[in-house]
DNA sequence: CAGGATTTGTGCGTATGTATA
DNA sequence: ATATACATACGCACAAATCCT
């Protein structure tokens, strides 16, 4: 596990540039190293994370795993069972459905936001961040693989500047995350490379209404993956 | 203020059904309490919230204040400065247009699934809240105004059936609430009855497409509303 | 179904870091 | 630059509820 650090007081001359910001409180360093636990799948679906047993393994007060769980509930990653216990939460067959065709009607709204305003910056950027993915997939590295396709995915709603729209999107991205964290889709289905290619295709095009449909056609078949991998691993509701 | 009760040991025989359900936590309840003080416009943006005082005047730890504070900061109702304090947030011209925009991609889509599941119960439960809403606006009560006009414009989402849609429009509804609250468009500009009834109406009646239309204007109407009179207000931005 | 173990929920004292007047 | 107010963090204790045998 990592350990989490005292933000040391600098006191040297060190350069003051180059140091990356530190002044993360406790809580936000647990909370985030929680998160990306369970984001990527690495800590399975209905475990409970004990406030004790995380406070001696972080080292830090039970106070503050308290208030990380807490930020994780408030996320959506876990459920609080009063009294019980904070447990990974686990997304079921209907969650993951209505969060993919929700997510359709968001993008075709983010698209149609942006569509007019895209330029060089968009594409090469856009451009870059497929690649990564691209190579994560090819690499079969499962964990990078999903940060990689959330990273990519989040480009539009990024460069859209509607700052409203780009926080729904974070929370629902979670749900998604978590669908595909359960699923391990990315790497079992290689030939979704070829589905992206199609989707970033239309995104660099000219043709807004190619692209709705290439949007319905790519969550079509992203829901349609993750649905049978879930039903393949077979992996238990909980509660 | 609201005395915080300490939920009592239900020991005695009275009747299990009729009491609602108390096994809330001081965290909950005190949380539930600064939201609505937030959300009604009780409390000023900008207004620093002080754990120390909060907590003698609910006569709760400093912890529990501590953890609803941070609730509200995750729902985007206070910001936290590190190590300067939590401060009730102010919605400014850019967030709340943006607000109403995604809102109106949102209720498109939402109408456009709960359409052809419209029965009786949905007719009814729509027209009591609607019914309640300009009640309160012809008493001109700001605060009951806000509280039903939530009510009755989110019974759409909960009759879609879809949870994440739900959990995405609680979100979004907060920054609406909020610029509500802020402006008092609610108690001031009394022809939003006559808006609102097109607006159920249409709700009620067969043809799609005229919904659409009808919440494109219906919220037109109110995002030119509120920033009038945020304007007017001179509310200050803050930060 | 009783009762004990486990874990959460709550309160309080205290020390330290940070912002701000 | 100093002082003060406050948030952040830790530790401990105990109450309350759940879980399990």
């Amino acid at each position: 596990m990592n350990q989490i650090q005292k933000p040391r007081a600098r006191t040297g001359t060190s350069l003051p540039e180059f140091e990356a910001v530190l002044p993360m409180t406790r809580r936000a360093q647990v909370a985030e190293t929680l998160r990306n636990l369970i984001l990527s799948g690495r800590v399975a679906p209905g475990t409970q994370l004990v406030e004790s047993r995380l406070a001696s393994r972080f080292g830090v007060s039970r106070g503050s795993i308290r208030e990380a769980i807490w930020e994780l509930i408030e996320q959506g990653l876990l459920i609080n069972r009063p009294y019980a216990g904070a447990f990974v939460v686990s997304v079921d067959d209907k969650t993951m459905t209505e969060a993919f065709s929700l997510r359709g009607a968001l993008e075709r709204y983010c698209f149609t936001q942006l569509w007019p305003k895209r330029n060089e910056t968009f594409r090469k950027e856009f451009t870059t961040r497929h690649k990564a993915l691209v190579k994560t997939i090819r690499a079969r590295n499962h964990f990078d693989a999903i940060e990689a396709a959330m990273h990519f995915h989040s480009y539009p709603y990024e460069f859209s500047g509607n700052a409203v729209l780009l926080d729904v999107w974070r929370q629902l991205s979670k749900k998604i995350q978590l669908s595909f964290a359960m699923s391990q889709v990315i790497v079992r289905s290689v030939e979704f490379i070829g589905t992206s290619e199609s989707y970033i295709a239309a995104a660099l095009d000219d043709d807004l209404d190619a692209m709705h449909r290439e949007i319905n056609r790519h969550l079509e078949l992203g829901v349609i993956a993750v649905r049978k991998l879930l039903r393949y691993n077979s992996v238990r509701a909980g509660d």
